[in-house]
DNA sequence: CGAAATCTTATGACTAGGTACTAAGAGTAG
DNA sequence: CTACTCTTAGTACCTAGTCATAAGATTTCG
């Protein structure tokens, strides 16, 4: 034995976890053991074989995708709203709204939520984000609640358009503001 | 024939697209052709074999892993990217992202392909936007294509701060513009 | 030391999901 | 009717395995 079985199976199990890719020829080869003892190996270690090991690995990524794509009609829970006036919402952060590394909430997220607050608030049928500036106070983490609030500054008439100022919180600790200038189909 | 050899083809084509893992014997059931039928047809349009089709996709995934940032934390697909100076990237409009009334895509899917491409671009653990100033030039409907172009425009080594700007196209009509505060951790 | 236990290797039969090639029948157009 | 395309069938072969059995090699223990 140039290793003991002991090391040799730690050593397979680190191997295959960093290169999923690799045969049982090759780990053979690679351990100067025989193909048979590198089977028994993953017998014992529960690692299934190469393309199994594969097709788990573009599963995952099929399933991330899918799951990435639809960001939901609106971003957060409507708990009051006075149309051409005033809004607020509700977002939980969760797992799939954060980076993995970190756990600190995209911020493409937080936005969501204002923008689609702003577009509630607009009493048309067609309300479409023109322009805004936004600021990301502090960043806002897994499973922190985000209220957000949205008021009506101004209604320009004649340019059909409407201002919306956005504030989110956390647990009243301002995390984002933002200015929106939103389009309007029709005078109000 | 059922249905003509074209039409077969380019059914075949997207079925296989969106279930990659899909046998050729499930596609001859599918089909109703024999499975021979169904392989012809694949060398025709030099579709690989289920096992290439899902290491293409399992390979997919490790590349990305190995990057800078997780494919499934970005919206849309990035298609080029040099770090900390360019990057592009492609999101075509579903269903699921515009408003069902008038096949609009809402402003945050936009701004969320800009947002992670600004996120992408910066070579660093933590990028985080502090500020955005957006502008939406025209709204993006139903089944477009939006290309995000993203590019550093300034680094303030001190302020730990990188600006980027994103501009965005249909068609080469210009339909976003952002400005990006981005925050990273570390000095570059 | 020798028997028992563990570890390693070999062998054979079988599997899925194919490729590559040959052959033949069906349907259609000129 | 012939020529051609399209479809189906069948065979041999491939990879990267599984599962089961058997036997050799090595280590451990009494």
């Amino acid at each position: 034995m140039r290793r003991t079985k002991k090391e040799r199976q730690q050593l397979l199990i680190s191997t295959i976890n960093d290169n999923p890719f690799i045969t049982d020829e090759e780990l053979a080869e690679k351990f100067q053991v025989s193909v048979q003892t590198i089977r028994l190996d993953r017998l014992e270690l529960s690692i299934p074989e190469l393309r199994e090991r594969i097709k788990t690995v573009a599963e995952k990524r099929f399933d991330d995708e899918v799951r990435s794509l639809p960001i939901e009609e609106v971003i957060g829970e409507i708990i009051d709203i006075e149309l051409d006036q005033s809004a607020i919402s509700i977002f939980d952060v969760k797992e799939e709204h954060v980076f993995q590394r970190n756990k600190i909430a995209r911020g493409h997220h937080v936005f969501a939520q204002a923008n689609s607050l702003a577009v509630a608030l607009i009493n048309d049928e067609l309300a479409l984000t023109a322009k805004a500036n936004i600021h990301f106070n502090r960043s806002v983490k897994l499973n922190e609640r985000v209220i957000a609030k949205a008021r009506v500054i101004k209604i320009d008439e004649n340019a059909l358009r409407t201002y919306v100022e956005v504030t989110s919180f956390v647990n009243n600790e301002l995390v984002f503001t933002g200015n929106f200038e939103m389009y309007r189909s029709k005078n109000h």
